[in-house]
RNA sequence: GGCGCGUUCGUCUAGUGGUCUAGGACGCUGGCCUCUCACGCCGGUAACAGGGGUUCGACUCCCCUACGCGCUACCA
């Protein structure tokens, strides 16, 4: 069997309401969804929530929230709807049932009115001789008078499929090539329970076709799950989509599946942790409440958070298994639909790199335009009460020059609140304890040379980066010492801090009064330290 | 247990019988630049799971083994 051609591409997505969108998933839908648009197909968002239980509301918006925020958009959907509504499963009852009554007719389903426990016992009599299972169908109803006899007997039924138990069945998947599964292997599975609800093989198949969808491009998890929904495709007499079914995303340094509830277990993993840790850090200063459950880089809810571009979580993921050729890694969304083939994708898992993740941010990042920075950063800098509302014309200049003095620096939107003490005020400036002793506490000489000049700088009125160079530069070799002597005391007066980018950037942004108030602070603190 | 899928540097990958003494990227690392940090530049480190075939020749094809993962639910 090979692919035959499609006229019309209509992909799907087909979340469950867990209340989070995972990572691994995003990538599923990314595939699917760049598949769509190159071929200017439709791809569509489909609720499985047969399982019902929880508020699927609740529980749908993070998912569609991030989904949103990433920039892929659906053609159909719960929310928007379309010619196929609803897109929710458990709106569509009726239609499983008489796809049900379908199957019952035509025989290749049957009422099953065994009990748990009998069943149960059947099976764990075969795995106890290690053998295949195979039900015996003692309490299959074959006829209306088996239905009635089973039922005086104080019996309820499910439904299961009638699987064939010779031959193969034989499908092509696009990234694969031929699969060939023995249909002896198959259980008879249940496809609607005792309640009457319908289970997923089930409703995912009668959708697929009821959604007209041509290309299920799904995680490789359902590998063996075709077979069974291929017989149902079949029996139900239904044209059957083409199936490419995606590797993994695994763990870091490991080839389990990547899965939200082993944070724990991931925080131990040095890369996984630090990325962690970076996000946790601005989370704090943002008052985001950073919990496991909601802050976690499993979820996408976490990227938001800090300040990531959606472009580059997209650009990451699609490298995840996926690659043009030996060498192109920066893809436009453009560029990846452009060039997007299933068939390149990879066969084998694929492990979440943290470390990688975050370099394609970081260049994502720095190459962003000014202005988008900005738009970007203000709403951390206003989270963290940093910033007077309505933010002036004013703040955002000074913004603007620490972006821009930051450079590089800057990886996640959220990193500007490593720059807070350019917006304090000029008495709130904490001293980094180790810094403050090595540069101004213990170190007497320089502390001479800065409180020179600092005197000095009194005089001074043009507080340029560029004269402000110039102007320490003759300072010094007035006093015949080495810059080194004097830069790293004005830094940790000025900011705190012993890092940070240019001096002289520095005392540009925050002017000559801040520069006098700040060394004249940082020397009286520094006299009165043992 | 059965069935299925997978296995190239630490990680993501290129590679479809000779161009592979295996290429790129992230990481790590030596050096340069330098007011610190970062960036940048130059260099280095490191892989075809193992064993049998097929072939003049195998990372590439076949078989076996090992390992990993999945399915085998009235979960999706």
């Amino acid at each position: 069997m090979t692919p035959t051609k499609q006229p019309k591409v209509r992909v799907r997505f087909a979340p469950s309401p867990t209340g989070y969108l995972h990572i691994g998933g995003v990538r599923t839908a990314l595939f699917n969804w760049l598949f769509a648009r190159q071929h200017g197909g439709k791809f569509i968002l489909r609720v499985d929530d047969t399982d019902q239980a929880r508020n699927v509301t609740t529980a749908l918006k993070p998912i569609m929230d991030g989904f949103k925020w990433l920039g892929l958009d659906w053609d159909e959907g719960p929310d928007i709807g379309g010619p196929h509504a609803p897109y929710f499963q458990s709106k569509r009852l009726d239609i499983y049932h008489s796809a049900v009554d379908k199957l019952l007719k035509s025989g290749h389903a049957y009422k099953d009115y065994s009990r748990a426990d009998e069943f149960a016992a059947e099976r764990q009599a075969a795995e106890k001789e290690k053998c295949q299972f195979t039900y015996t169908r003692t309490w299959m109803a074959e006829s209306k008078a088996d239905e009635r006899r089973f039922e005086s007997d104080g019996r309820d039924y499910v439904v299961r499929l009638k699987m064939p138990r010779e031959g193969k069945c034989e499908f092509h998947d696009i990234i694969r090539g031929p699969m060939s599964f023995e249909w002896a292997g198959e259980q008879d599975h249940v496809i609607q329970r005792q309640d009457g609800s319908c289970l997923y093989h089930l409703t995912s198949v009668v959708d697929d076709f009821e959604f007209e969808i041509s290309h299920v491009i799904r995680a490789i998890e359902h590998l063996p799950n075709t077979p069974r929904q291929i017989f149902i495709g079949q029996s139900l007499g239904l044209d059957l989509p083409l199936f490419a079914h995606l590797p993994f995303v695994a763990e870091p340094g490991s080839s389990n599946k990547l899965s939200k509830r082993k944070l724990d277990k991931y925080l131990k993993h040095r890369d996984f942790k630090v990325l962690y840790d970076h996000g946790e850090k601005i989370a704090q200063q943002i008052g985001f409440p950073a919990s496991p459950e909601t802050f976690n880089p499993v979820i996408v809810d976490f990227y938001r958070e800090i300040g990531f571009l959606p472009d580059a979580i997209l650009n990451y993921l699609l490298l995840l298994g996926w690659s043009l050729d030996d060498r192109t890694e920066d893809f436009s969304r453009e560029a990846m639909i452009r060039d997007f083939t299933l068939e390149r994708i990879n066969k084998s898992p694929a492990s979440f790199d943290p470390q990688k993740l975050t370099a394609v941010q970081s260049r994502y990042m720095w190459r962003l335009p000014m202005d988008e920075k900005l738009e970007m950063v203000l709403p951390f800098l206003e989270k963290a009460g940093m910033l007077q509302l309505p933010v002036t014309d004013e703040t955002r200049i000074r913004v603007k020059a620490v972006i821009e003095a930051a450079n590089e620096r800057i990886s996640f939107a959220g990193d500007i609140l490593d720059y807070q003490e350019f917006f304090q005020a000029d008495e709130n400036i904490s001293y980094n304890e180790k810094d403050f002793h090595k540069r101004l506490v213990d170190a007497h000489a320089q502390r001479e040379l800065l409180v020179k000049y600092r005197s000095a700088l009194a005089g001074v009125s043009d507080f340029s980066a560029g004269n402000m160079e110039a102007y320490m530069h003759a300072f010094l070799e007035q006093e015949e010492v080495g810059m080194g002597m004097l830069v790293h005391a004005v830094r940790v007066s000025l900011t705190g801090k012993g890092v940070g980018f240019g001096l002289f950037e520095i005392m540009a942004i925050l002017g000559k009064d801040s520069c006098m108030n700040r060394i004249d602070r940082a020397l009286i603190a520094a006299s009165g330290q043992p």
